[in-house]
DNA sequence: GAGGTTACTGAGGCAACCTCATGATGAGGC
DNA sequence: GCCTCATCATGAGGTTGCCTCAGTAACCTC
């Protein structure tokens, strides 16, 4: 017996959860980027220069917290702080060339453990995967922390 | 569309994990407990009296986080340290009975917000999961931080 | 009883969230 | 023009749940 056999499902789902969080942070690791700030750039890359709130809505947290995500990107100097001309009190996150690069780097590399974590399953497991999480997050409602429109967005 | 639509398994994967602390760490408010140390004490009350280090085992955590864990039980009166009487450097956590009385209310509550996002699923649904999540499990190995550090070497 | 090992814990850190308060700014009333 | 209220981002500060590193006490072997 390694582990303790979980006795629930979600016991099951966090362990899984911290094996993917500690492999991935691994993984991220040469490029010194964390899992969420990787993320957020994704979510930037798909949908624009957004502000920091809507970008917030998108990831499903507090718009605070979107700021902070914000602030390491850019202290990396992956995304860079504009002023939204639309609305002066607001800001655009716009990606910036070495954030799009770091981001089709990890992309093709294709480095991400969690993702060869869940390669290990084969196709049709993790398809099945796929459905039964995508059904656990509608289950649960679509408007939860949904505070802001998010608009649709051009595709990235 | 709520939030973004989740571009990877992965990222997916995080998405339900956000959900499912929002909700655990309502619905276990009113006990005054946290997830992990609810699982903790689950863990507990399974195996028996088991010193930090092998709960950290048990629980797939580093021994310094077994011994956090467990000052938060005994803060709370829910379990109680005692010296191994084979090992006079090793403690026995115990469950009291306000401990054990705590897991037994919860578990007849069944009022774990997460189990009832489980729940939502039908019968076969999760048991897939459950395969799924345990498959994944073993897939990482049982040897990873079954008993100590587990010094991957990080690149950096 | 020296020397190495093991058990726990103090100190300190980090990621990724959170809420609440504050300072601008925008939008609308009068 | 001015006042008020909503909204945007952010500062300040908190929480959870992990981590490593170093130290101390106790155990174990020679």
């Amino acid at each position: 017996m390694e582990h303790d056999e979980p006795a629930s499902v979600s016991d099951l789902f966090w362990a899984v959860a911290r094996r993917m969080r500690r492999a991935s942070r691994e993984s991220l690791a040469p490029w010194e980027v964390t899992p969420s700030q990787l993320r957020a750039l994704g979510t930037l890359m798909r949908h624009g220069p957004v502000r920091p709130g809507t970008l917030a809505g998108h990831l499903g947290i507090a718009p605070r917290s979107a700021t902070e995500v914000v602030d390491a990107l850019e202290e990396r100097g992956l995304v860079r702080r504009e002023t939204d001309p639309d609305d002066r009190r607001a800001t655009l996150v716009v990606v910036t060339d070495p954030g799009r690069d770091l981001a089709a780097a990890v992309r093709s590399a294709r480095a991400s453990e969690a993702d060869r974590l869940f390669a290990g399953l084969d196709e049709a497991d993790r398809a099945e995967l796929e459905r039964l999480l995508r059904l656990l997050l509608d289950r649960t409602g679509p408007a939860e922390r949904t505070l802001m429109p998010v608009d649709p967005g051009p595709p990235g």
